[in-house]
DNA sequence: TGTTGTTTATGTGTAC
DNA sequence: GTACACATAAACAACA
């Protein structure tokens, strides 16, 4: 069972998705319920509540919007059609990426890497990094020591080194980028996204609040059962119940 | 001996 | 100004 925690932490993040593409849902409920997770992101409680505190906050305790949530229905993310960005073909600049979140792309995408198949998977996708050249790679295994989100597992069956994954709460690496401030976003901003990453947020959000049916009683179950009292404490709109 | 993994230090850019 | 994230460099130890 996951905690309500763990779902916060990622409905931050696809908030920040949806608000950075400046697509107000047809909910208002969405809206309001994305609004204070973005916020809540950027770490702007306090404004939030002073902004707020006549409005009434029970709508924003509802999670059944997600239900019918479709991540393809945001119609400014642009999900390119090929995993290969134009940057990363053309190998003449850097990529946008960190190195924390070039690490995550190979590790999302295979799994358990050792250090050396991190380089080929990085180096195969961004000819910037084909360069036979130690001081990028000297980082990547300096990211990968210091990063608590990249675990290291066994040793590798055969050579030098042990594999590389995700740690379990991994999905809290991604990072909000500093240029992307919510408040400071053009009203048709569009992003792009890695379809990986956007497809595997929209999938453990969905995994999050995916009904089951509850075969002791015949109804509908929630895996992730939140309460009203629960939402509203962690959203921070109050301080204690 | 080369690769891998850890640690420390320093510089840069950005937000508050 | 300060804090933070990130990139980079370097030294060193462990290991195949």
């Amino acid at each position: 069972m996951q905690t309500l925690s763990s779902i916060t932490s990622f409905v931050p993040r696809l908030s920040m998705v949806i608000v950075r593409a400046g697509t107000p849902h047809s909910n208002p409920s969405t809206n309001r319920f994305l609004s204070v997770m973005a916020t809540r992101t950027v770490g702007d409680k306090a404004k939030w509540r002073r902004k707020n505190k006549n409005d009434d906050d029970n709508d924003c305790a509802s999670l059944a919007w997600l239900l019918n949530f479709r991540l393809d229905e945001i119609i400014n993310v642009k999900v390119p059609d090929d995993e290969e960005h134009t940057e990363e073909t053309s190998g003449t600049r850097k990529p946008p990426y960190t190195y924390p979140e070039l690490i995550e792309r190979a590790l999302r995408e295979k799994g358990e890497l050792t250090v050396s198949a991190i380089y080929q998977w990085i180096s195969d996708r961004f000819p910037f990094y084909k360069a036979n050249d130690e001081r990028w790679k000297n980082s990547v295994r300096h990211n990968l020591s210091i990063n608590p989100h990249f675990r290291k597992g066994a040793r590798a069956a055969q050579g030098a080194g042990h594999l590389w994954s995700l740690a379990a709460n991994a999905i809290d690496l991604l990072p909000l980028r500093k240029e992307y401030k919510t408040d400071q976003l053009p009203e048709a901003h569009i992003i792009e996204c890695p379809k990986v990453i956007v497809l595997d947020e929209a999938a453990i959000a969905a995994a999050s609040i995916i009904p089951d049916q509850d075969i002791f009683n015949g109804g509908t179950m929630f895996l992730n059962p939140v309460s009203t009292e629960q939402v509203v404490r962690e959203c921070g709109l109050i301080t204690s119940l």
